[in-house]
Order: structure tokens, then sequence, then C-alpha cells
DNA sequence: TGAACGATTGAACAGTTGTTCAAACAAAGG
DNA sequence: CCTTTGTTTGAACAACTGTTCAATCGTTCA
């Protein structure tokens, strides 16, 4: 391949920052924990005990996912009282994920 | 939380494959070789070892990368002689790429 | 205050992932 | 054939990830 075709492309390619921001974002999607927990709060925002229940799963381990979202950016957590309750934070996370399901489900 | 309450958001969930295949999708994302390497097959086709060059990587590690997304229906290569040609074997992936990129570049 | 409850945290563990290295394979040309 | 070139493959290894378990924190209410 010629130097400068290679340049070229190498010049398109995003920064690094964004590709790992990139690559950051749909890891959050990567987990199917992840993915169910964000699921639920489309529907609906709920406490950390209530998702557990829905999910099957332990508190400790959904808190644990709800961290990793909350640094995210994806969800926001908001104390009432000895609950928390959580909450979608981010617009397009509720579109990205409609996009991949579309893809999945048409295969 | 009452007991159909939880049955209802249960119910709006997707099916456990759904789910499962999701997050297989995104997980292909979710590592920045393999968003470089859509990356620069979203500009032209390229052989293994092109891609390797442009990104400065092993040629083993590329060929790794370009089987896990082949089997992932992602990409796809055609033997040219004794080169392998890599092109992107999906036009949702682009669609899905961009909009996880317009998202990380807005923040 | 202190028991009860919801949630978070940290350490530990098994399982998974991505890269490297060396070996093998396939096509082309001498 | 034998060598060269482009690619694939498998084993090995370090790094990372998700869950569990136990301990802790914070709030409520008796």
């Amino acid at each position: 391949m010629a130097e400068n075709t290679k340049q070229y492309i190498q010049n398109m390619l995003p920064n690094d920052d964004v590709i790992y921001n990139l690559a950051d974002l749909f890891k959050m999607f990567g987990d199917p924990t992840r993915t169910k927990i964000l699921k639920c709060l489309q529907i609906r925002d709920l406490y950390v005990g209530e998702i557990a229940d829905i999910l099957g799963m332990s508190i400790s381990a959904v808190s644990h996912q709800l961290r990793v979202l909350r640094t995210a950016k994806l969800v926001k957590g908001t104390k009432e009282g000895k609950e928390v309750k959580y909450s979608l934070d981010d617009d397009h996370i509720t579109k990205i994920l409609e996009y991949g399901l579309s893809h999945v489900s048409e295969q």
C-alpha cells in the first residue's frame, strides 16, 4: 500500500481518545446484566432492591453494576429516605439500545 | 413492589436470548482495536496486512480480531490470491457506530 | 439509643479477553 | 520442488470482568 494512502486512512480515523471513549460506551451495553438493568429503567424508575427482585439477582450484584452505569453517566441515583431510586441519565442511550435491538431482532 | 407490577415489568423485558445476542453485538464494539478495524473498513476494503500497517499492530493480533468480527458476521473476508481482502458485512454496523460516535463526541 | 432495613463497598474468586510468539498453511514465482 | 509472502492458528500469559460473601454505612422508627 502506498505510504500516502496509509496516511490518508490514518488521518480519517477518529483520535485514540474518541476511539477509547466509544469502546467504553459500548462496553456498558456489552454485559447482559447491564442491558437488563437499562431496559428495566426504560420502563420505569426503580429502587435497587426492586431491580434485583425483577431480575432475580442479588442486591449486591445489581448495586455493583449500577455503580458502573453511574460512573459512565448512563444512570443516576437519587436518595429517597433509606432507598435509592435509579433512573436513566441519558436520552441517547435508549436510542442506541433500540438500534442494537432492532438489529438483533432482524437476524 | 406489588407482585403484579414485578410481573408486568418482567414481561416487558426482551427474552434472555435477545438480551444475550444484544450484549454480544455490543461487545464487538467494546474493544478499541475492533472499532479501529471497523472504522478502517468503513473507509475502504483492506487486506489484513494493510490494516496491521495502518494501525501499527501485529498481523497476528489483527487477524485474531478479524476472526472475531467474522464470526459475528460484521465483516467478511474474500480470498484474492495470497491475500484476503476484508470488507464490512453489515449496513447497520456503520449506523450503530456513528450513533455511538456522535454521542461520545457531544460530551 | 438501638434494632431493622436498604444500599454500598472491598476482597476474593472463577471466567473471559486480547496480545504475543511460534508454528503451520496456502498461493505464487523462480 | 523450494522459497517467499500473506494469512491463520493454537498455546500461553497477563489483564480485566462479574459475581459472591461478609462487613459497613445511612436512614428510619420504635
